[in-house]
DNA sequence: CATATTGTACTAATACACTAGTACAGTTAG
DNA sequence: CTAACTGTACTAGTGTATTAGTACAATATG
């Protein structure tokens, strides 16, 4: 695992903890039934409390992306379930309309705002 | 102005706020120079307190959304302060990870997810 | 000049976010 | 079965965000 934090960003540790794992398995990095660190190990490593490497894996297990087991351990889900095309929809818009928003702000064209998102698509590589 | 709050959505009012002025200058509804209500009027409208408003109305203005003057009022501002394309890119580039993690996660092809991001743009009309 | 209206600065109360400590319960390994 | 692991539940403390109250300073308006 290569997860590294920056404690003086204001962003709270288990807030990182989420996104930097939701990248790496959007990007397929770490792939559907692969095994996390333990709460405990991952918590050491980085000098932190278990319970905050807890709240991200929970938090995690309730959006979908692992599977938490007591005993056994953390991984990463297969596919979220069956959600219809129009709740994701749903549920992605607002990203959508805060990246417009702040592009529009900054003055930038709008295939200059297309081509960063094309971007980081492509950073997550082919459907893996 | 056109501004509803949402009290029980959990996102502070000052950040709301902050919003749907972005929002309302990025798709033209409301024009360089143009008055903001001040922050009394705003807040008896609204039934908050003033300083709420002055909140936000300060962080639009660090932001250079605005530009507040005392006795005054506040309008917008016209245009950014030229900012290179390279820190531009660079402000930005954290919400289109974003949104291009949040759209794999949803299982969304490239396609649908900048079919979405063109819709938010397109909704923000041509260049005005 | 005088008065009302603007944004600003300061203080403060309340709530909640964030992290940590400790003990518990289930699973695996020997 | 025992021991060492796993995640979970509960409590608790520290800080900070959020909002509000009040007084102040600058501008506009008559």
């Amino acid at each position: 695992m290569l997860l590294h934090l920056n404690p003086s960003s204001g962003v709270p540790v288990y807030l990182q903890l989420e996104a930097q794992v939701k990248q790496a398995v959007a990007a397929g990095a770490l792939r559907t039934g692969e095994a996390l660190p333990s709460t405990r190990k991952l918590a050491a490593e980085l000098r932190i409390n278990p319970n905050t490497v807890a709240r991200a894996y929970q938090d995690l297990e309730r959006d979908g992306v692992t599977r938490s087991v007591p005993g056994g351990g953390t991984f990463v889900a297969d596919g979220l379930p069956g959600l219809l095309k129009s709740e994701k929809v749903k549920r992605l818009r607002p990203h959508a309309r805060q990246l417009a928003v702040e592009g529009r702000q900054l003055r930038l064209t709008r295939e200059e705002t297309l081509k960063l998102l094309e971007e980081e698509l492509d950073k997550l590589g082919g459907q893996p």
